[in-house]
DNA sequence: CGGAATTGGTAACAGCTTGTAACAAACCCG
DNA sequence: CGGGTTTGTTACAAGCTGTTACCAATTCCG
């Protein structure tokens, strides 16, 4: 676990600088900066984990620069105010602060909920954005997206119809994802309407079992749900390219 | 984005059912618990987004309650107390809650705080928390989550229907603590007051008995608590994997 | 102690959901 | 066109689940 690294935005001096030394005291990486232009030089430059954004600046809004960044970054950020009123709490969060903590505040509360947000984001691995990759992995089976192959754990290319392969690509979409007929009609097909009457997705499941499960009878991977629809229930990969 | 699901936790009857109706009306889907073992059972069963948990409940205590859920889990958990000071928020925050919110409390900044908890959250790769299935063991008996399999102690298969697994898995998940005909009816159903009328979970723990018990008339395992409900009289180890 | 009342077990049943074989229509491609 | 393939429909069988009814077990209470 790296030292999380954290950018205190506030234009009370004092106050900025007690919380950046504070904040370094109990083992953070802390950098201070007074104005958005300064957040976005040091983001430009700087690693961040998370930002403590007052919302009151000399002559610019916390809440609007929040609002900004969000739009750009992912980066955590709290937001910290004199003002406590419901709304202007509401306003923090609606433009997309993880936290909002009212001024004074006791420092050790503080660090708690910095260390709260940070656990969250900790656990979830940083998005990345990611260029389409059109190979499947699942259960030990392949599907190349490019080439329309289906490769079986023992090698083998299975040979699966226009419609199976169009529900296979729904499955992988959405793994572990309860879906019912009507989704995976709707997902299927331009013309909804046209499953409408019948059995359609059911006779198309049993056909897709039939040739990617083991064992059609007890599926592994394409689950029923009764009453609901069905599920595929299977970890799903796309491959680095 | 698939619609949030919530657990309300509070022993209040009153303020459980206006949180749980609220939220509702807000667009979640949400569903209330009162105690420890609620919570496990409807975890057992139900894919869970957040925690919503009271910090006081009737003779249970909401700090511990997260402190175990947290030992294992990574649902997001908010906490919800009457106890404002700043000792009892830390204490909350140390055990690993996303947030601490007093009561009492401005439902929209309640929503709202949901919400920032929820975006963050959003960004793992799973949509939905769903509680680690592995493999679980009891009375050499051997529950497979993941395969949906059940080995008796003679290794051979028993073949569970989709309700009789998810009685298993509540009971699992509650080993040794009387559950009543309410609480597994709630965690094995998305409209618990459907279960409203009859005797649907004495005909389901009969049929499971029938399958998971030597003799059936001598229950072993899961046993008749005459006037409260069942009990998963069993120890019960989760396999590392 | 004994009879009534309460509680739980379960067989039988009915309603519903799902699986699939068989058929027919549509489609594809030479 | 003409054969093979794919796809939706239908019909039936099998399975799942809640309800009811009845009986057994337990508890209550005088």
């Amino acid at each position: 676990m790296t030292i999380p690294r954290l950018l205190i935005v506030d234009d009370d001096s004092e106050m900025r600088m007690m919380m950046v030394t504070y904040f370094q005291r109990h083992g953070f990486i802390a950098h201070p900066a007074t104005s958005e232009a300064e957040i976005n030089a040091h983001l430009a430059e700087n690693r961040v984990d998370l930002i403590l954004l007052d919302v009151m600046l000399a002559d610019e809004n916390g809440i609007e620069i929040c609002a900004r960044l969000r739009s750009e970054e992912d980066v955590p950020i709290i937001l910290v105010s004199a003002l406590s009123a419901d709304h202007q709490r509401m306003a923090g969060y609606e433009v997309g602060a993880d936290d909002y903590i009212a001024k004074p505040f006791n420092p050790e509360l503080l660090i708690a909920r910095v260390k709260a947000v940070l656990r969250r984001v900790r656990r979830s691995p940083s998005l990345s954005y990611r260029r389409a990759t059109s190979v499947w992995h699942f259960g030990g089976w392949r599907y190349d997206g490019k080439r329309d192959e289906v490769i079986a754990p023992d090698g083998y290319q299975v040979m699966l119809s226009s419609r199976e392969t169009a529900l296979l690509k729904v499955l992988l979409a959405n793994p572990h994802i309860p879906l019912t007929r009507e989704e995976i009609a709707a997902a299927l097909s331009d013309h909804p309407e046209t499953d409408a009457g019948g059995r359609a997705i059911d006779v198309l499941v049993g056909r897709l079992r039939s040739k990617i499960e083991r064992n059609p009878k007890a599926p592994q991977m394409l689950r029923t749900e009764r009453g609901t629809g069905y599920v595929f229930a299977c970890d799903v990969t796309r491959e680095e390219t």
